[in-house]
DNA sequence: GCTTGACTTAGAGTAAACTCTAACTTGTAG
DNA sequence: CTACAAGTTAGAGTTTACTCTAAGTCAAGC
């Protein structure tokens, strides 16, 4: 069981930041007697994969929206399936982010090759035709 | 020669977020004799690699930083050194982020084959240790 | 028991990038 | 000439995601 400050080194995020997290319903760590808060191996791996959302800029309301349907399960009223639609519309968010940033990447890259042939003043772009 | 509403359909952007980019420093148009906005293919160009700056999270502060440096180039002081380093800069940054997308989208994927798996009530993670 | 560093809370503050409002001016079609 | 759509401005407001502060409580070593 790790305290906030050994979790906020394991995933090099504030301690602030993982409060916040759980004011906004991402985490829900034991407490102790006296309301400190203790984080098990479950909790760590959790966060780690909810980083990698938010580094994939998937909202927080999002994210909290999945861990929602994932407390609300049961038997009776099994939320698998809006689970699922969830991870898959941010599976397609992350492979447009995917295309826009290699198409990107393929542009700066040009570039970069025309500012090393053209060394001295470039012409590129007149930005400011007059 | 393009008014902002032209620009604003081409470039699927807000004529408010155009001026916004123009009050930033990142855009230079025209103006009629009355004081009304025009834009020209040059300018178009420039908007549209903007906007993928922009889509790859470079922030508004670097892009102005490039427009000055471009702006601030001349026979004696020479800047397409600095602007070859801050494209550099911004196509690390976006490797960066094709690493990360390209990670989560696996860890994405192999969620999404357990979900489909274990169809109800899938395991994964118990959020609440309780 | 005392100090010291880590923990707690509610709530305020910040930064970035828009996004909108209000009041006004300009351009165009009839 | 008139209507009205589209343009203009300064500046206020919004959203998201932190980030920090203040005032206090808890835990561990001496």
């Amino acid at each position: 069981m790790y305290t906030i400050s050994e979790i906020s080194r394991l995933t090099q995020t504030t301690a602030h930041t993982i409060r916040y997290y759980e004011k906004e319903g991402l985490l829900f760590p034991t407490r102790t007697a006296s309301g400190i808060r203790r984080y098990d191996e479950t909790q760590l791996t959790w966060l780690r994969f909810v980083l990698r959302l938010r580094a994939t800029h998937m909202p927080i309301d999002q994210i909290r929206e999945y861990v929602e349907l994932f407390l609300a399960s049961s038997d009776k009223h099994d939320t698998t399936r809006d689970r699922l639609r969830l991870l898959e519309a941010h599976q397609q968010n992350v492979r447009d982010q995917l295309a826009e940033l290699m198409q990107t990447e393929q542009l700066i890259t040009e570039k970069i090759a025309t500012y090393r042939k053209h060394h001295p003043s470039v012409a590129e772009e007149t930005l400011r035709p007059i």
